[in-house]
RNA sequence: GGAGGGGUUCCCGAGUGGCCAAAGGGAUCAGACUGUAAAUCUGACGCGCGAGCUUCGGUGGUUCGAAUCCACCCCCCUCCA
C-alpha cells in the first residue's frame, strides 16, 4: 500500500470497508482511474448524509482521479431496500425524473468538470436500462446472481426475517440493478471503483462480482462509515427536520447553524469527515481547544468550512452575518438596510398588514412557522422565552397582538424581531 | 384460495365496555445550569386563549356509554395450497 489518498482517508476515518484492498493502493497510484458514486432521487434535492460521498468524490478527484456521479434515474424508480425496514412508496416516473435533474445540478457543484482526463462526469442510469427488456435482463443479467447469495446478504436480511415487514420482487431486484450499474460503467469508462456508504457495501460486491462474470475484469469497492453522534441520536436531523443541500429547503443560516451547534464530542471527528482541513491542521485545533478553557473553536471552523463548501463564499457570508447579529446580544445596532439584508440572506421574515393581525400571539407565532403548535407557544410565553426586540412578552399578552407590535416599540417603525427559546428568531415587518 | 397473527396519538409500545386524549419509553419543544455544547433536573407534548372540539385502519351497528363488543371492507406479516 502506497497511496497517499488512502493514508489520509484512513486518518479521517473515512474507509468503512475495502472490496479489493491488497490491490487498491497500486491500482490508484497506477493512473487516472475512474471512479463513481451513485445518488437516487428520492427527493428534489439531496441532504447532509450525502454529503460524505460527494465530497468523497472530491478527494479522489483532488487526487488526480475521474470521479463520476451517478444519478439513479433507475434505480430511483424502484427504491433501494438496504437496511430499510420496510417497504417504500414508488413514485412516479415524472416525480423521479424531475428530482433527478435537480440532483444532477446539485451534484455538480461538487466535483470539476473541467480537470483533464480527471475531469468529472454527471451519468444517468436510466440511460442503459430503461431500453432493456425483461427477457434480456433476466437471460443476461439476472442469471449472474443466486437467490441464495442474494438473500445472505446482511442488507436484506431484516426485511426477510422480520415478522412485520416483507419485501417486494421489485425491492429485491434492486442490487441487481445497481450491479448492472458498476457493471456497465466499467464497460463504458473503464470505471473500477465504487464508493458508497457502509450500508451500500452488499450493492457494490454485487456490482463487483458481476462486472467480473461479465466482463472479466477485476474492479474495487470502498465504502464509508456512517456518520454516528456521539449521543446516539440520528445525524443530519434537526427540529426543523432534515438539513438539505438545497438552499431554498435549508437556508445557508440555517445550515451554518446545525453544523455551528455540533456536540464537542463529534466536532473533530466531524471536521475530518466534512472538510477538506489538514488531519494534522484539525488535530492542532483539537489541542488549542483543550487547552483554553470555555467555548472551542471548532465548531465556528467546521461550520464555516462546511458552508462554503455547500453555500459558497456568499452562502458563509450571509449565514455569518445573521449569526453575528441575533447572537451578538444588542439588536439596538443594526440599521434598516442590515435588517432588509437579513431577510434577503435568509432568516425566516414575514409581512405582516396592520388591519390583518391574528387574534393571538399564539396563532402568530405558529403562522410564522416557529412553533408547531400554539400550546409550544403558550409554554414559551409563560416561561418568558418570547421577546419582540429583546422585551419579553408573557402569556397575559397573548390577545394583545396590536399592543405588542405597536409602532412605537418597532425597529424604524416597521420591524420585530420575535426570538423564541435561545435559537429561534423571525423577523416581522409590518406593512 | 385456506389457517393464523397484526393495524393505537411523531416512533416504539400498553390498553380489551365507562376512572381514556388514551400507561411507559424514545424523539421533540420550553425553562434552569452553560459555551447557541454535553450531562442533569423541571415543565409541555392531538387541536384550541378558552368554553370545547377531533382521535385509536375504514364503514356501519349494538350500547346510556366503545380504542375496547358485532358485521362487512381495506392494508400488512407468517405458514399452507
Amino acid at each position: 500500500m502506497s497511496s497517499a489518498l488512502l493514508e489520509d482517508l484512513r486518518a479521517r476515518g473515512l474507509i468503512f470497508q475495502v472490496a479489493g484492498e491488497k490491490d487498491l493502493a497500486d491500482w490508484l497510484d497506477g493512473g487516472v482511474r475512474t471512479l463513481y458514486c451513485g445518488f437516487d432521487p428520492t427527493a428534489d434535492s439531496l441532504h447532509i448524509g450525502s454529503l460524505v460521498p460527494l465530497l468523497m468524490l472530491r478527494r479522489f478527484q483532488l487526487a488526480g482521479h475521474r470521479p463520476l456521479a451517478l444519478v439513479g434515474g433507475a434505480t430511483g424508480l424502484i427504491g433501494d431496500p438496504s437496511f430499510k425496514a420496510q417497504e417504500r412508496q414508488l413514485n412516479t416516473p415524472e416525480v423521479v425524473a424531475g428530482w433527478t435533474e435537480k440532483l444532477r445540478a446539485q451534484v455538480s457543484r461538487f466535483i470539476d468538470f473541467d480537470r483533464g482526463e480527471a475531469s468529472a462526469e454527471v451519468v444517468n442510469n436510466l440511460d442503459w436500462t430503461a431500453g432493456l427488456d425483461v427477457l434480456t435482463f433476466l437471460r443476461d443479467i439476472g442469471k449472474h446472481f443466486s437467490v441464495n447469495a442474494m438473500i445472505q446478504k446482511e442488507s436484506v436480511k431484516q426485511r426477510l426475517e422480520r415478522d412485520d415487514a416483507g419485501i417486494s420482487y421489485t425491492e429485491f431486484t434492486y442490487m441487481i440493478l445497481q450491479s448492472y450499474d458498476f457493471a456497465e460503467l466499467n464497460h463504458r469508462y473503464g470505471c473500477g471503483l465504487q464508493i458508497g456508504g457502509s450500508d451500500q457495501w452488499g450493492n457494490i460486491t454485487g456490482g463487483i462480482d458481476l462486472t467480473r462474470r461479465l466482463h472479466g475484469k477485476q474492479v474495487f469497492g470502498l465504502t464509508m462509515p456512517l456518520i454516528t453522534k456521539s449521543d446516539g441520536s440520528k445525524f443530519g436531523k434537526t427540529e426543523a427536520g432534515t438539513v438539505w443541500l438545497d438552499a431554498r429547503r435549508t437556508s445557508p443560516y440555517a445550515f451554518y447553524q446545525f453544523w455551528l451547534g455540533t456536540a464537542d464530542a463529534d466536532v473533530y471527528k466531524f471536521l475530518k469527515y466534512f472538510t477538506f482541513l489538514p488531519v494534522a491542521e484539525i488535530e492542532a485545533i483539537e489541542r488549542a481547544d483543550a487547552e483554553r478553557a470555555g467555548r472551542p473553536e471548532a465548531q465556528g471552523v467546521l461550520a464555516a468550512e462546511v458552508t462554503r463548501l455547500v453555500h459558497g463564499d456568499e452562502g458563509l457570508a450571509a449565514a455569518q452575518r445573521i449569526t453575528q447579529c441575533l447572537f451578538s446580544g444588542d439588536l439596538q445596532t443594526l440599521s434598516a438596510t442590515d435588517l432588509q439584508q437579513l431577510r434577503q440572506d435568509g432568516l425566516p421574515a414575514s409581512t405582516l398588514r396592520r388591519q390583518e393581525l391574528p387574534e393571538t400571539l399564539t396563532h402568530l407565532l405558529v403562522e410564522a412557522g416557529m412553533a408547531s403548535s400554539g400550546k409550544q407557544v403558550k409554554d414559551a410565553l409563560g416561561r418568558s422565552a418570547v421577546t419582540f426586540n429583546g422585551a419579553a412578552v408573557s402569556w397575559e399578552q397573548n390577545a394583545q397582538v396590536a399592543a405588542c407590535l405597536d409602532a412605537a416599540r418597532a425597529l424604524f417603525g416597521r420591524y420585530f424581531l420575535v426570538r423564541l427559546g435561545k435559537k429561534k428568531y423571525h423577523l416581522f415587518e409590518l406593512e
